[in-house]
DNA sequence: ATTTTACTTGACGGAATTTGTCAAATGTAA
DNA sequence: TTACATTTGACAAATTCCGTCAAGTAAAAT
């Protein structure tokens, strides 16, 4: 299973661009650019719909990778963590249901 | 649905204890333990675990309810939020199968 | 062989967040 | 009023996050 960061280095390769080009982009040093592809720091939302922009993928595909990979790998190690994620989907769908009627 | 704070509110004065005397359990301001149940602030994992001691609780539902609270409440602003938790599923199932390897 | 190019690494500093302490303020009941 | 439980906000210390920068590595080009 690939982690964001690889999606992203593995993207950019493929289009021929430099950690330069892309991390100009996206406004940052590309030092960091580098860390996010070997996961060695997060992006940023903005990073990622800047990434997304550039390589040519879908926002919310690269987002979806991006928030799922992080609770992954806060709940991983917990022995319940099936539960805990089925919880978290009641509760969304309860905040959700909130949010309409107000 | 209601909060871990709610939860550990409803808890402590069904067994008549005082903020100060489950407070001083934990090792913590009594000023933090109200923060914590009115969610003005996050237990630590351990204030968790001892929390469930005192008040006579499960402490893995306890932990469960806490980290889905806060997962739910991480993303329910995303409409993909569903998504988000679907993905975090399989990635959950793949760390857990290649920790088992190592 | 040395120069150029792409990338990596780690030290550093500042901003923002977290975590806890304390005392004053508030509320409430005797 | 007094006493007691809780709340609130100011404050400081500790930690985490975010980015810059320059030196280091590695590989290709000249």
């Amino acid at each position: 299973m690939e982690t964001v960061g690889q999606t992203i280095r593995a993207k950019r390769e493929s289009l021929g661009l430099l950690l330069r080009q892309v991390a100009s982009y996206l406004d940052i040093d590309q030092a960091i650019l580098s860390k996010i592809e070997r996961n060695e720091r997060k992006p940023s939302r903005d990073n990622i719909i800047k990434l997304a922009e550039i390589l040519q993928m879908d926002s919310e595909d690269l987002l979806i990778q991006f928030m799922s990979e992080k609770i992954a790998l806060e709940i991983a190690n917990e022995h319940c963590a099936s539960k805990v994620l089925k919880a978290a989907e009641q509760k969304v769908k309860y905040l959700k249901s909130n949010l309409e009627k107000n």
